[in-house]
DNA sequence: GTACTGATCGATACACTGTATCGACTGATG
DNA sequence: CATCAGTCGATACAGTGTATCGATCAGTAC
């Protein structure tokens, strides 16, 4: 076919031109969309236009991407509230919400330690608003309150992915696991934890989550206070 | 080259009869001195002696070895000690120790619900270690637990693997680090982080470990016993 | 003893990954 | 206008998890 009869191809959208920030934007649009493991560089290049090799312009390897991906989210993370307990609160509450706004979050937090420029910003939020206490008391503090975060919003997500993957909402989950509890109690060797599943109550994500938080902010209390 | 020219394939040490613990060892094995994403079916395959496809009879995703794997490690994990507390202590620090032996282990935990025969054993050993506790309160206070134990055990082996890195011990890393936390604190943007990062006492991995479990089990103790 | 059947097994193949390499092109310089 | 240095990204490579399906083998019927 001659070119006079081929058509023109059908003129890309202008792409403005390639930057980290667009890049990152896009393999987070990605993973909300489908999960961690819908990144890969190739389909971030694609969903911006170009060659998967034109990203390592601007990222040195696929990891970097991910530490870019992790920090740009930090910056959504900015506790507020008046005192330290408040503040350590929101804290934990608005990662765990950032979490459930992206999940992929829950695979990568605490995965590598996280040094880039919003995550310092919400480090120096969060430690300027616990002014009032001993300066050798803060590094403690924090790092406890996120690792206690980190797990509980790993479990969470764990759990409700577990969920999602049966189509089930929370109720069918749990009948559904029932079943294979119920078999393994049924053999005797786990009594004790038999009677708990059964008879205790069963709180739902977020009181577990906060119940959890609670036990440690009032234990940070007791030794700030002294 | 004719048969009779050709030397017989040394024969392969007579291979046991493969099943799953088998498949689990050398999975962890490779795990143990590689890392995770040294595990591959065709390594692991190799390791036995076997073509790839071979473990699909055993298995039906490279996701369920990875929790027999996980649950295999639990088998490791039994809480001992005299009073609730003590038995969440020991709960903290096997499960950490376990991670210390299987560094791979801080990638999995938290990351699929463990409902393994072994996870299942370690659940029970601890709930009716917990025999005197509200039944109510066991859950809660066990999650909480397993929480901040998958964040700090999270945090902790990715920093230690950031400082393996360098190929540096705790100080080399340290001070590489700071020249970059140096350059970054000294635009001026990090005020109240650079002084704690700067003047505050720094704690070793044990020590942090312990005080944020600490925090955790005291404010447990304030619920329990109220 | 032979022929057939059913199940089992694993080699091959596929689609995909991250990224090293290096030829082609571009813009700057003499 | 010719040459060169430097940049860019298509191609290629070594690896991944796993679907497929032909070959093989044990067991059965005659």
């Amino acid at each position: 076919m001659l070119v006079w009869e081929r058509p023109e191809p059908p003129n890309r959208p202008v792409l403005a031109p390639l930057n980290r920030e667009r890049i990152v934007l896009a393999a987070i649009q990605l993973a909300d969309a489908d999960g961690l493991e819908a990144v890969s560089l190739r389909k971030v290049a694609a969903a911006l236009g170009v060659g998967p090799m034109r990203l390592y312009t601007y990222i040195a390897s696929k990891e970097e991407l991910l530490d870019l991906m992790v920090d740009a989210v930090h910056a959504e993370i900015r506790p507020v509230g008046d005192g330290w307990r408040e503040v350590l609160r929101s804290l934990a509450e608005t990662t765990r919400q950032a979490a459930h706004e992206h999940e992929w979050l829950a695979d990568l937090l605490g995965g590598r330690p996280q040094l880039g420029p919003h995550a310092l910003a919400r480090g120096e939020a969060v430690v300027a608003a616990l002014g009032g206490v001993d300066v050798d008391a803060v590094m403690p503090v924090v790092t406890a309150v996120d690792a206690y975060v980190i797990g509980a919003v790993r479990r969470e997500i764990a759990e409700r992915r577990a969920e999602r993957v049966t189509g089930m909402d929370e109720k069918r989950w749990q009948a559904s696991l029932g079943p294979y509890l119920e078999r393994t109690f049924a053999t005797g060797r786990f009594p004790a934890l038999a009677t708990v599943v059964r008879d205790a109550a069963h709180l739902d994500a977020d009181h577990t989550f906060r119940i959890g938080l609670d036990f440690l902010l009032d234990g940070i209390e007791a030794r700030i206070s002294r």
